[in-house]
DNA sequence: GAATATGTTTAGTCTAAACTAAATAATTTT
DNA sequence: AAAATTATTTAGTTTAGACTAAACATATTC
């Protein structure tokens, strides 16, 4: 059984190390954790200790088959909460991260498994991110980045990359979301500024919001 | 904002104070959180320090008015918890407690609150213990002891005494839950056991349970 | 009311998880 | 390839919250 420290950091030397090859630099963690790298060289060797990464000095860590377990436990449980916290509780998009940065660490497997009954098996969380099942099994459909879409060429937004308020608040205003379907109708050149039409309007959305919105094609 | 564990003291002085006078000894709460005296006085100290208990060496500690009220939050959670574990995520009334406990320190005002607003304002958990509402007031109604029920007059089970699974799965097994109508046909003078009518059926309850069921008449 | 028992506090220690400052390794620049 | 920069680790401290053992206060018993 883990603290929610270690839970903490499971969860995010997990995301980490998706965009990365699997290997984790002790300063990346610390910048998402919000601590010292010397904090983090501890930790490091606490859950190496506990046979939940690899751990070799001024290497980085890798998660093992069972930290990657657990940090699975932990997101599967983080993403079914926003889930009910939005479809449930009048929880918008943006607000649900903090509070289920609390919820993920309950223990209670019957709870995990009647949360998810409870909301109907969903695949997918609010921001369009993957929930592993009981098995910690998930797939992603292969998604592209918005910027990646070929012109007049339709695509659904399916997910964000930055989950942050500010961004998905903006989005908010903007009517795009999860399932609205998007069209690529002109890109300027000179600063990769594109014109889009998404739902029924048309507006014209910077190269930097682009590479931040998902796209199923 | 409080750490997990002065919530843990605070909840068990609060609930220590209700059956006591007000003021509770240092091993009374050694026992209900389960550490040793000692410890309890550092706690006590430091709760002093915050305002949120009156503290005298040797005279044990009583909550102030702003303790009383962090306490009525974190009972709040527990109980709402409580109830949507049961109606909602088909756990037992003798399951609840452990998950309560800990969802009971999440931090989240909306959260609580549009948890209440989806339960449709529960007044009472599923134990029959009533829930604060929003302003902290909650009213129980008059309830007594199975015990002090007279002969031949029909009251209604409203709660327990004694939250243990063990005793909840006996009343389970009995068919005696919260609403269940009760009667007492016949008090058995040499050792106060009781026949009585629950619902449909006549039964054999000793004095010890009597004790831990509350009725409305 | 003295003696004993029980309850409470103090003093000092331990652990997890953070920190700072200094030392060392790896990487990049010139 | 040496120098400089950046990243990482080590060593030693701090804090919250627990602990033990010893000291002290209160309550009970004779």
């Amino acid at each position: 059984m883990q603290t929610l420290s270690t839970e903490d950091y499971l969860k995010a030397i997990y995301h980490a190390s998706q965009s990365a090859n699997g290997t984790v630099a002790t300063t990346s963690i610390a910048n998402k954790i919000g601590a010292k790298p010397s904090s983090v060289t501890d930790m490091f060797k606490k859950l190496s200790d506990q046979k939940l990464v690899k751990y070799q000095k001024y290497q980085g860590v890798s998660l093992t088959n069972e930290g990657v377990k657990t940090a699975l436990r932990i997101v599967r449980k983080h993403r079914l909460w926003e889930s009910f916290l939005v479809s449930h509780l009048n929880f918008n998009w943006d607000e649900v991260h903090l509070v289920a940065e609390q919820l993920e660490h309950i223990q209670s497997e019957k709870l995990t498994n009647e949360l998810e009954r409870f909301l109907d098996y969903p695949t997918h969380d609010p921001h369009g991110d993957p929930i592993p099942n009981r098995a910690l099994f998930m797939k992603s459909y292969n998604k592209i980045l918005l910027t990646e879409l070929p012109l007049n060429k339709e695509g659904v937004c399916v997910g964000v990359k930055d989950n942050s308020s500010d961004f998905l608040r903006y989005l908010d205003r903007r009517q795009i979301g999860i399932g609205t379907p998007i069209l690529i109708l002109h890109r300027e050149d000179f600063d990769q500024s594109l014109h889009i039409q998404a739902g029924n309007s048309t507006l014209m959305i910077t190269q930097k919001t682009a590479e931040n919105i998902y796209i199923k094609p």
